[in-house]
DNA sequence: CGAACCCTTGATACGCTTCAACAAGAGTGG
DNA sequence: CCACTCTTGTTGAAGCGTATCAAGGGTTCG
């Protein structure tokens, strides 16, 4: 009630700002982002390319669904995309959302079942989809690649780790601690004052935290209230970078 | 206050009755375990059993910690293990507890980072450990090894989606239904009546389904008197199967 | 303009934790 | 053998954290 007049610019209509699928699409460039740092071969990455497929997606678009059975590894090249779960009845349960370059699913198709996720887009974006059988044959020629590919997965268990640490010993405010500090990435060393612009509506924020777009408000306005952050619509300024670092560990 | 006369038979004291570092090795058969149905060439397996260093450790003796730098992946053979984080001031923070043969951890050492949990045992138990570098230069010689490898990693990321959609979306009844019935496995299918004994402490089962002893307590008083379970002491019998799995579902 | 979103705020309710007390073995040492 | 301690599980009372429900304001779109 009494910022409203500056903050709530909410930039974001439900069709989104950014249009990713314009933008070239890089598939090399996203092919060496998953696989680590040593540059690929030349030989390995026109490889990669010629079988992976390129796919684009208007937001809210399906990408695959826990219906499917996984023939193919998925990887978002570019643009935001939720994972989640679809009841019959709710519209959509995000779990956790991903911004490209990243692996949508690259597990579900090793294991020859279904998807264990529905996979929704939540701007324009681009995504790769690769079978696993190409992918497996194309192994044999290029055993040096395995290594990489188990890193990559090896990643991916570290995320989901840490996520199950943060649901199981962090409360709510924590969480978002965390959440806004990952935000920052790397910046976060720096300065101890930074801005930062929330690319996700609040809600979509609030489902990865797991609690309430209510909750997640209240928690906004109690950070402020205490001097952490300074808040206005969409951005975010963070005040005191080592309080928010104390609350985000345990 | 009813029915102590009968239950609370703690058959389990601080030393474990179940001795597994008695039991013979098998690691080949523990191998095969981890590597999925099609069985194993003999040449395959015994280069795999030459890598590997079988360790033993008694209860409460710590595997790895997450200080350490990981260079080897472990394997859980038999017995029981905690991993979890052990923070300076509390004993130990269990997340996730494992029975063998399973993988307690296949990812740290193919990032080359640090162990992302520490691994506790809570019985006797053997544990095999490969050096990362080792296993590397087999699946040179072996690549039809890799996509085997591959699967059972993406079987621990479908195992920890799932652990993450339980924290996010069920209450404490719902996920122990669940772990209840995950504990049943495949008799589940069977009869509507089936009765099972806990193995670990239900202060680790508690743990585990991230709730405090005392809701685990209650929890179990409250399903009982709902006539979906009988318990006495350690043992549990499912009285109505299709309730408990209508509460384990979300 | 109304309709459909989104975020916010308040009041209330519920789930689970915390704290404290107690009962029942198991191990120890006299 | 008994007394003592340690650990575990159980139960109750109180309190915190978060969800739910309801209402209101702002913005965009048709």
């Amino acid at each position: 009630m009494e910022s409203n007049v500056i903050s709530p610019v909410p930039v974001r209509a439900p069709g989104r700002p950014l249009d990713a699928s314009r933008q070239p699409p890089a598939v090399a460039s996203t092919w060496q982002a998953m696989l680590g740092s040593p540059p690929l071969a030349a030989a390995v990455a026109s490889e990669l390319q010629t079988v992976s497929k390129l796919h684009k997606f208007s937001a809210a678009a399906t990408v695959f669904s826990h219906e499917d059975i996984a023939r193919e590894l998925f990887i978002l090249v570019r643009g935001e995309a939720a994972l989640g779960r679809a009841l019959p009845a709710h519209p959509f349960q995000t779990e956790r959302s991903v911004r490209g370059p990243a692996w949508l699913d690259a597990s579900s198709a090793w294991l020859g079942q279904k998807h264990l996720q529905d996979a929704v887009a939540q701007s324009d974006c681009q995504v790769l989809s690769i079978p696993r059988s190409a992918l497996q044959t194309l192994l044999v020629r290029h055993p040096d690649l395995a290594p990489r590919i188990f890193s990559s997965q090896a990643g991916q268990v570290q995320t989901l780790v840490e996520v199950i640490h943060d649901l199981m010993h962090k409360d709510a405010e924590g969480r978002f601690a965390a959440w806004l500090l990952h935000r920052c990435g790397s910046e976060a060393e720096g300065a101890a004052e930074l801005q930062v612009t929330l690319q996700e509506r609040k809600r979509d924020i609030a489902a990865q935290l797991a609690i309430t777009p209510e909750t997640l408000s209240r928690l906004l306005r109690q950070l402020k209230r205490k001097g952490l952050i300074d808040v206005m619509g969409y951005t975010v300024k963070v005040l005191d970078m080592p309080a928010l670092r104390a609350l985000a560990l345990d």
